[in-house]
Order: structure tokens, then C-alpha cells, then sequence
DNA sequence: CTTCCACCGGAAGTACCGGTAA
DNA sequence: TTACCGGTACTTCCGGTGGAAG
């Protein structure tokens, strides 16, 4: 009986309390923990450079590197949350605002993200940018106080559409009587400051701070600092994590990596009923983590690029690899049998470059010479059966 | 050294959608 | 309601190109 599926559940999660579990939120790559290992050095030079906004200055615009997962969000966060929380008392007025360019992805929305953190109510679409900056504005000078504006990941956002924005909030200022703007400005993109207008960059660039990686020590560190509060006494071993921080601290340590890994290894060993989480629980996470991530990203790809990654998978079970032009005339064919209207080439190169960078396929340009210059396509041989269940159209 | 393949990928434009302001 | 606005998906057009073959 269904039902008793069900009671079993509901009886063997909630009932008994989770062998594995004590706080699984502690966990989760947006808590930001109230103290940051190995991140001292950063919180002073962020705080110093900051803090100069309690006396009513404008402190220097910072702008920060560091590669995924190596604390540099945390860090702007905290640093931004403990200075407004004490401003009140130093009759000091301080917002700021957290905007993660990656996922508010276009001038209009990141304006607007900005905006609303002063409690401005912008429509999500129909009005002017201009018109949206010039409330912004008129907002601050209203309010008069110190604006700290985090903008994270600025690297993607630029390179989509352009240092117009970044001109623009850096030379706020000029047009604000009251009101400051300072910007934290977060890259994991070394390189991408070389592409910036100079004026731009001399002034966004004003502080600069480095997060290096963190090696697996440090990882350790993180990792035991959260699994204390997270996990019940015992149910984690110091074996189990220092593994997990090494299998991190392979990709460039990435204490967010880091965190899911371990986090998912506990929810299977829960799953399973195990007393504690083993070293092949974290293991099975790091395929989990994975596949779940490919098989999401293609069972909700709309029609047409499902019909081009269906073409793919054909070719390279077929032969191994396929080049534009026969996905193409294989996608052709696939549209006509069910019935849909093919898109031009033009189009499905671009949806190739797409599923490339989604991880899903792998696509090179390459030129073979007298014959002609293309992209050379394959896909991971794990990830075929993987993708053909996850596209059925 | 030149040729020339089989595309790449930028630019500009169209159509449409969901939304707002007046 | 009409007139916009921004975003997305797509088309058309086309100059550009790495390197094996000649």
C-alpha cells in the first residue's frame, strides 16, 4: 500500500531525530558563518578600507579577486553587514546592497537590485534605464547616507554587456549632494580588468584585494568549524573531512565544492541509515553533485537545443565525434521527423556553444586545413546514457 | 607561398512577449 | 487604451580564418 510508504518514511526521518544531521543549514554555501577562518588578513584590509564610512567619508572603491568558492562573497557580506549594524549606534547612516551579476544578469535588473536595497520599488520591466537611475539618485539624496554596492562576479556581467553601468555608478558621486556610493566590485577573473575603459578601472580599482585559494589544510579547518555545529557529535569523522577538503582542494579550493560535498555525503549516508558519514559516502556525492547538475541543465533545455544535443548523441554513438555541419544536417533531419520547422545554422552553432559551455558536450574550434575550420564536438562517455535519459522529447 | 574549405562569429534587423505609464 | 521599454529567440548577411593540400 501506498500509504504505508508513506507512515515508513514519516516514521524513520522524522520520529527519530537525524543520526546524521544537527543543523544541515549550517551547511549551505549562502550561510555566512560568524567567524571565517583563514580569512582574517582580508576582513581587516575590506574593514579598514570600509570603515572610514562611520565618520561620514567615502571610503575608496575595492575591488577584489579570487577564484570560486574562496570566501571572497562571505567576506564582502560580513564585512558589509557588520558595519551597518554599528552604524546606528555611531549615528551613522549606512545601507549596502548585494548583487550577484551573474544571476540578475542585465543593466535594467542590476540597477534595479541596487535600487530596491533603499527600499525603492522598481517594475521589473517598462521603464527607461535612465529612469531607473535618476530614481536611484533621487532616492539617495533623499536619504543621504553612505550606499555600499557589492557587485559580485562583475566579470560575467561586463563581458555580456559592457562597462557603461560600472562608468556610470563610479562617477554617482558627482551628481549626488548627500549621498556617497562606495562599490566592492568581486571577480574571479584576474584578466578582466585589462578590458576595462581606464577611467573606469582607476577608479573601481582604487583598493585591490587577492583571495588566494585555500589549500586542503585550510579547507580542514572550514570544514570542522561548520561539521561541529552541523553534524551530530560523532557522526563525522576528521578522516571523512580532511578527505572531502582534498578532493576540494584539488579544483583550485573551493570551500563552496568543499561544503556540498560534504553536506550531500551526509544526506546519503542519512538516507541509508548509517551511523556516520564514510569516506565512500563523499565519493558517491562527487558523482551525485555532478550528475544531478547535467541532468537538470538538459531535461530543462527547450525544444530546439534538446533536438541538437539529440543529434549529438546519435553522431558520437555513432562515430565518436561530430563536427557543426553534421549536427546540423542531422538536427535537420530530427526537426522534419517530428514535425517541427529546423532553425538555420547560424542559430544551432550558437546553441552548440551553448551546450559547451553548460558542460554538457565538449566543443572545440578547429581547423582540419583544406578542410575547412569547424568545431569538433564530443561528449564524456559517463554522460551519454546520463544525457539520452534526461532529453526525452 | 597561395588557395580554399567549412565553418566561425559579429552586426543589424525582425517578431514577439510581458510588463509599465499616462 | 495606446505607446513604450527591455529581453529573448531567431534570421540574414557577410567578412574572417587556421592550416592541409597543392
Amino acid at each position: 500500500m501506498n500509504s504505508d510508504i508513506i507512515e515508513e518514511i514519516i516514521s524513520s526521518r522524522l520520529r527519530k531525530k537525524s543520526r546524521i544531521f544537527k543543523n544541515k543549514e549550517i551547511l549551505h554555501p549562502d550561510y555566512v558563518p560568524e567567524t571565517l577562518p583563514h580569512r582574517e588578513n582580508e576582513i581587516r584590509r575590506l574593514a579598514e578600507i570600509l570603515v572610514v564610512a562611520l565618520k561620514g567619508e567615502r571610503p575608496s572603491n575595492v575591488l577584489i579577486y579570487g577564484l570560486t568558492g574562496t570566501g571572497k562573497t562571505a567576506v564582502a557580506k560580513y564585512v558589509a553587514k557588520k558595519l551597518a549594524e554599528k552604524a546606528p549606534s555611531l549615528n551613522a547612516r549606512l545601507l549596502y546592497a548585494y548583487v550577484n551579476t551573474r544571476k540578475v544578469d542585465t543593466t535594467y535588473r542590476v540597477i534595479a537590485s541596487i535600487a530596491s536595497s533603499l527600499g525603492l520599488r522598481i517594475p521589473s520591466t517598462g521603464i527607461a534605464i535612465s529612469e531607473v537611475y535618476r530614481r536611484y539618485i533621487k532616492a539617495l539624496d533623499n536619504w543621504g547616507g553612505l550606499h555600499i554596492v557589492i557587485l559580485d562576479e562583475i566579470d560575467y556581467y561586463v563581458r555580456r554587456e559592457g562597462d557603461d553601468l560600472l562608468y556610470k555608478l563610479v562617477r554617482i558621486n558627482e551628481e549626488l549632494t548627500k549621498a556617497r556610493v562606495a562599490i566592492i566590485g568581486i571577480t574571479n577573473d584576474i584578466n578582466f580588468v585589462e578590458n576595462l575603459d581606464p577611467r573606469v578601472r582607476s577608479s573601481l580599482g582604487e583598493e585591490e584585494i587577492v583571495f588566494p585559494p585555500y589549500d586542503a589544510e585550510q579547507l580542514f579547518d572550514i570544514l570542522m568549524q561548520r561539521a561541529e555545529k552541523a553534524f551530530q557529535p560523532g557522526a563525522v569523522s576528521s578522516k571523512v573531512i580532511s578527505y572531502c577538503a582534498g578532493l576540494a582542494a584539488r579544483e583550485h579550493g573551493d570551500a563552496r565544492r568543499a561544503l556540498d560535498l560534504l553536506r550531500v555525503a551526509g544526506e546519503i549516508a542519512e538516507r541509508e541509515g548509517a551511523e556516520e558519514v564514510t569516506i565512500e559516502h563523499v565519493k558517491r556525492a562527487s558523482i551525485e553533485l555532478e550528475e544531478g547538475r547535467i541532468y537538470r541543465a538538459a531535461s530543462t533545455l527547450p525544444l530546439h537545443p534538446k533536438l541538437v544535443l539529440k543529434a549529438i548523441i546519435e553522431l558520437v554513438k555513432e562515430k565518436g565525434t561530430g563536427t557543426t555541419g553534421e549536427v546540423y544536417n542531422r538536427y535537420f533531419k530530427l526537426s522534419l521527423e517530428y514535425g517541427y520547422e529546423p532553425l538555420t545554422q547560424r542559430r544551432i552553432s550558437e546553441i552548440i556553444t551553448q551546450l559547451d559551455m553548460m558542460g554538457l558536450i565538449n566543443a572545440v574550434v578547429v581547423s582540419r586545413g583544406r578542410y575547412g575550420k569547424t568545431k569538433l564536438i564530443k561528449i564524456r562517455k559517463e554522460l551519454i546514457d546520463l544525457l539520452e535519459g534526461a532529453i526525452k522529447i
